[in-house]
DNA sequence: CATCATTTGTCCGTATGTATT
DNA sequence: AAATACATACGGACAAATGAT
């Protein structure tokens, strides 16, 4: 299952495994991992590389972790329309400490202290003077100019 | 330094306090970090703790670490306008490993393995049966109809 | 209410391959 | 060439919180 000769590091080598059992639907959305113990027997590593392996699939979105209790896989965030105007500036990035903590709900604040990792976020400024917005990644879908026929 | 009994983990502690380092200019955009042994005399922690905030932080996009030598401060990147047309959408999420590939500059792909960690992408659908398009978020800034009068 | 097993978080010792000096 | 420094990876251990019994 692991190559160590190949160059490639192993952490990046469980994440891909552990990915790809995600997206074959072995580990199913809102469903929680094996544990960590578990995972090495598994995958035939040590400690480390597992937690540094779940740390690289919380960086992409994937899973979220609740101390004392696992990992689960995320769903699909479904994305409601955020119109912006002609003129519209828009970039994306990760949100800071302060942005995940104001943007997250109550249980995501109780869970994870703010905002999963991996969500990034949008900063619109509508206009040329018009103050920026920051919006949630995972929440939203950018439209630009006449929101109708939108399929 | 740390607090131990304040109930906020000791790892996202010590991100916040390299990450309050780095916005005070104490560690400089391109310049090494401290490596991951002098970091734990330095907060006072051990090393996994160390590696898991460092993580954290290369998830937030702030560094990047390259194997055997060690974590650097990521410059702010400069995006570049890119144009979307009336009724384009757009939503924001993290790159797949392939995307990662894909986007990456054969510098990036020797060091990283693919654009660095904490980089999400730009889905954009020009129009309603117009191919997506992936850009990269720490490249492009959206904007939406006439590009000029940007300020 | 009390107890116990499970889980993640954290610390440490050790070894290794690679890059730099 | 040799030595040093570094991140990566393995293993063991303990603590604190959670959930089930």
């Amino acid at each position: 299952m692991i190559d160590y000769s190949s160059g490639v590091p192993v952490t990046r080598q469980v994440a891909d495994a552990i990915r790809a059992d995600i997206n074959s639907g072995r580990y199913r959305p809102g469903a929680w991992l094996p544990s960590e113990t578990q995972l090495t027997q598994i995958y035939e590593v040590g400690r480390d590389t597992v937690r540094d392996a779940l740390a690289l699939l919380r960086a992409e979105g994937r899973i979220t972790t609740v101390r004392k209790r696992g990992s689960r896989v995320v769903d699909k965030p479904s994305r409601e329309p955020y119109s912006v105007p002609s003129g519209a500036r828009a970039v994306t990035r990760m949100p800071t400490p302060e942005e995940r903590r104001d943007l997250a709900t109550p249980e995501e604040l109780r869970e994870f202290g703010g905002v999963p990792e991996g969500v990034p976020v949008f900063e619109v400024a509508p206009g040329p003077r018009m103050h920026r917005r920051i919006l949630r990644g995972d929440r939203v879908e950018l439209i630009f100019g006449d929101p109708q026929d939108t399929d």
